[in-house]
DNA sequence: ACCTGAACACCGTTCAAGT
DNA sequence: ACCTGAACACCGTTCAAGT
C-alpha cells in the first residue's frame, strides 16, 4: 500500500528442491552440486525439531553443511520458504489411527487427531501461521474431514467452511496451550488476567470479580475434544437446516 | 527439563511502569529518572503500530528516546515484557458498540466485535500469542461473554470454557486471515494446497480431487460471524443439557 | 536508583565476483 | 549453474562500571 513494503521480486525458479535431480534422468548440466537441497531441508528440520524455530537461521544451516549462507538462496527464496519446506514429511511420522465409522464421530476423531499430533510438535505452529498447508502427508486428514462433513449432510461449500472453522479453533487452542506451557516453565512474570481483576472492579466487571479466583481452576479442566464435539454439533446443525450455501 | 533451557532469573521488581510515580506522593528517592517508562511503552507501541512487531527492537526504542538499550532493562525484564505492555490501552481506542439485549445474540455480537477490532490491528496477534490478557480496557468483552453464557444457562465452569473456545477460534481465524492478506500482497510463492492435489490423487483423496478447483471460491465466502453463531449454538446446547461441569 | 559503554555472539539479505 | 566473500545494517542480552 505505502512505499515502505518489501520490493517485489519476480525471479522465477523451477522448484529446485522437489524437482528432478540431475543424474536420475538426462545428464547433469552446468556445475555439479555441492549442496544437496534435500539435505539442506533435512538439516533445517533437525535444528527446528531439536531447538525450536527461533534457533533456525540461514547462517546456522549453512555452517552445519560446511557451506555459506548465500548458497541456500539458490534453492529457496527466503527464510520463510525454507521454514515451510521443513514441514513436508512431518505428518508421515504419525501413523493413521483407527477411526470410528459414524461420520460425525469420525469427524471429531480426525480433528482431535490433528490437534494431538501438532500438540506433540509445537514448533510447527509458527510455520502453520504462514497459512500454507505444505505437507502432503497431512492431506488425508483434510480429506476425512470434508468426507465426513459431506456424509453428515453439509454441502461442499459448507464442508470447506466447516473445515476452516475447525482448523482455526484447533490452531488457536494449540497456541494458547503452548503459551501456558511456556508460562509454567518460566513463571517469574508480571501477573495479568485474571489476577488483575480486584474488588474495585466489582461495579464494572461483576462476573469476573466473582469468578476470578476459580478461573484458573475451571480453565484447568478444559478438554479440547469436548469443545470440538460441541463445535461440530453447531456446525452440523447449522449446515443441515437452511437452504443457503 | 534438560540443561539447555534459559537459566531462570529471580530478580524481583515492583512493576515500575504501572507503579507509583515519584513526585505524585512521597518524595523521589535516588537518582531522578531520565527515561520515563510510560514514554518508553508509548514509543514501543508507535513503532509496532506503524511498522509491525518485527520492527520493534530494544535498540530502536532506546535510540528514539536518546537512551541506551540497557536502560530499558531497568523497567522490563526482557523484550517480551515490553511487547506485552504495548498492548495496554489498545482496546480503549475502540468504542463500546450497541449490543443486542438477548443474551445469545449478545454473546455472538461481542465475539464478533472482538474479532473485528483485532482484525483492524493485526500486529497484536503476535503479542496475544504470548497468552496474556494485559489490557484492562478489553476486560469488558470477557465480562460480557461470561455474563451472556451464564444468562444462557451455562454453569460458571462451562462459561469460562466457552469463553476460551470462542477466543481460540477467533484468534485462529485472525491468524489465517492475516496469512491470506500477506499472500495476496506477496503472491510470488510456491503453490501448495489446494493446488498440490492432482488427478493422480483421485484414489487416495477423492473428495479433495473433486473439490479442489472450487476450494478457493468456497473459502472466499467464509463469514466469521456465521461460524461464530454456529459455534455458540453448539456450546450452548452442550452446556445446558448434561449434568457435568 | 538509574544509566552508560563495551563486548559477545549472533541475524537476513544484497551485491559483485568467481568457477 | 552453482557457489563464495565481503559488506550492510542490524539484533538481545551480559557484565562491569559510573553518577
Amino acid at each position: 500500500m505505502s512505499g515502505t513494503e518489501k520490493t517485489e521480486k519476480t525471479k522465477k525458479m523451477k522448484n529446485p528442491v522437489t524437482g528432478g535431480k540431475p543424474g536420475t534422468a538426462g545428464r547433469p548440466v552446468g556445475r555439479p552440486r555441492r549442496l544437496d537441497p534435500e539435505v539442506m531441508v533435512a538439516t533445517a528440520r533437525r535444528i527446528v525439531e531439536e531447538e525450536g524455530v527461533a534457533a533456525l537461521s540461514m547462517r546456522r544451516v549453512a555452517k552445519e553443511l560446511g557451506s555459506t549462507p548465500m548458497a541456500l538462496y539458490h534453492y529457496v527464496r527466503d527464510k520463510d520458504e525454507l521454514l515451510m519446506l521443513t514441514l513436508s514429511g512431518t505428518a508421515a511420522a504419525f501413523p493413521r489411527p483407527e477411526l470410528p465409522e459414524d461420520p460425525r464421530e469420525r469427524l471429531v476423531a480426525v480433528a482431535a487427531h490433528m490437534h494431538d499430533i501438532i500438540g506433540r510438535i509445537p514448533w510447527v505452529l509458527d510455520i502453520l501461521a504462514l497459512g500454507e498447508l505444505t505437507d502432503r502427508n497431512a492431506l488425508w486428514m483434510v480429506e476425512e474431514i470434508i468426507d465426513c462433513a459431506l456424509a453428515c449432510g453439509l454441502s461442499p461449500a459448507r464442508s470447506v467452511r466447516a473445515y476452516r472453522t475447525i482448523w482455526s479453533y484447533v490452531y488457536g487452542d494449540l497456541v494458547f496451550r503452548r503459551a501456558a506451557a511456556r508460562r509454567a516453565e518460566n513463571p517469574s512474570r508480571r501477573e495479568f488476567f485474571p489476577e488483575m481483576v480486584t474488588g474495585k472492579d466489582r461495579a464494572e466487571l461483576p462476573r469476573l470479580a466473582e469468578i476470578k479466583d476459580r478461573w484458573r481452576e475451571y480453565a484447568a479442566d478444559y478438554e479440547t475434544v469436548e469443545e470440538l464435539d460441541a463445535i461440530v454439533d453447531g456446525l452440523l446443525r447449522r449446515g443441515t437446516r437452511g437452504a443457503k450455501g
